[in-house]
DNA sequence: TCAGTCGTATTGTCGGACCAAAGGATAGAA
DNA sequence: TTCTATCCTTTGGTCCGACAATACGACTGA
């Protein structure tokens, strides 16, 4: 953790800056403002180049920074798609270098220990505050999880949706956010364990557990259930990928180069 | 929230990708492996046209990727600098989103409510798990922030280094990482906020209410004494910057268009 | 040994060109 | 008329060559 703290907020370098910052500049505003309609494709280079009388290099390398900004989205060979920023649009920014930091060392532990103090402390709120609203959502979403607990691939799926409840439980975008964030990124750990209904059974008691704790109004007993869950779940997930696994995975990355 | 989940982990293009596609992969990897040394100056661009045998477009689009993604640190006229991936690298790559959001309609609001909601549960598990090191990491920080309360620039410094303190008792990267996020980001309102000794008489006691709770091993003491600080500073905060200076923001940001 | 100067290497930008693919228009078939 | 296959135009991706500005290194002189 260096001394790079290198703050966006203040423009560092007095001297030369690029003659593409401007146009990335004015274009990000044409989205915000929408004068750039969302969803919609931005014009082409060469009116681009018109607009703002500058070269091709120049236009080019505006969007691609807008497009590695996530303002807009551009596939190889088609126009670049408009994309008013959302929350989300932080997650794709920050995607590869996650995917970097999750194949060092301790990488996906240090992501998980944190998802698990996150789900502590809304496990924990849900049990104190959560409204009726809230219960019923839990409620819906347990009941659907309950009813896949056959089908490993819908349990999956219904397991993320009711964590995902207790996201949204704050009412905060970040939240709803970072569960995205976690499924995501844990995905290729989690989806690929191996399951079965057994599992799906004791999965489903934990859930069942976390929400009777939220409606008895018990954040410790709600605490704990998360915990067991959680770190259960996370051990059965470690035997599954073993350091076998881990090798077959760097011998994959080696072969990529 | 769209249906844009985008997984990184699965090329969702099979047909064309990018000629620099390859060339990038490749210099990560040498930049990854330490063939390419941390903060030393990447290849000339001519030399890494001869290297991949490719122009110079796609060399500079590579190295541009390579820098969004914050693997080299390229500075306009300068030679790009390798810069081996940290937790702080992904803040660097979200930090332009994130400036975008804190723009719009509660974002502000929200980030705050997440760091309230971490730092609930860091006090929380301090009280419960904090070591002696811990500890006496909190009790230094403490007599630090006690020394500087004639001087508010010192002693937002401290303060800004007590909570720091608690986000590292996890020993885990990204919490300490996360701190840095939410200094940084806040910084613009806290930073600029009225100071003055009172004011820092009163933080001081927040944060000594706080380390005599986590002293006393009681989470309840110490979440409650954690949020009565900031929200009140939050509080102090909001009627610093009122709808008048959120007015004055905008007008700032419209005349850069 | 250090400071200033000069030349060279390198990056930033420009213009033009070509290719391949995407998108739209058009003609022909059902 | 409607659908489909084909043609043509547009547009993004890549390459090449060139030039200006400047960072860097060597060289010179004190």
């Amino acid at each position: 953790m260096g001394q790079s703290h290198h703050s966006q907020l203040a423009e560092a370098h007095p001297s030369g800056g690029r003659s593409s910052d401007p146009i990335i500049e004015q274009i990000q505003q044409q989205i915000l403002s929408g004068r750039l309609p969302n969803n919609t494709p931005l014009p082409s280079e060469r009116d681009l180049m018109a607009q703002f009388s500058a070269s091709r290099t120049v236009i080019r390398e505006a969007v691609a920074t807008l497009a590695s900004r996530g303002l807009v989205e551009a596939r190889p060979r088609y126009r670049p798609i408009v994309r008013k920023p959302g929350y989300d649009t932080a997650l794709n920014s920050v995607g590869s270098i996650v995917q970097l930091m999750l194949k060092q060392q301790g990488g996906v532990e240090s992501l998980f220990q944190s998802r698990v103090f996150v789900e502590r402390g809304l496990v924990r709120d849900a049990a104190l505050a959560a409204d009726r609203g809230d219960i019923a959502a839990l409620k819906e979403a347990l009941a659907v999880n309950a009813a896949a607990r056959k089908d490993s691939e819908d349990f999956f799926r219904t397991d993320v949706a009711f964590h995902g409840v207790l996201y949204r439980i704050p009412r905060n975008p970040i939240f709803a956010t970072l569960h995205i964030a976690y499924t995501d990124w844990l995905a290729p750990h989690w989806s690929q364990m191996e399951r079965s209904p057994e599992r799906n059974e004791i999965n489903y008691a934990s859930h069942l557990a976390i929400y009777t704790a939220i409606l008895e109004r018990d954040p410790d007993a709600a605490e704990e259930a998360l915990v067991t869950h959680l770190t259960t779940a996370w051990e059965h997930v470690r035997e599954t990928f073993g350091p076998k696994w881990r090798a077959a995975q760097e011998e994959k990355t080696d072969g990529k180069l």
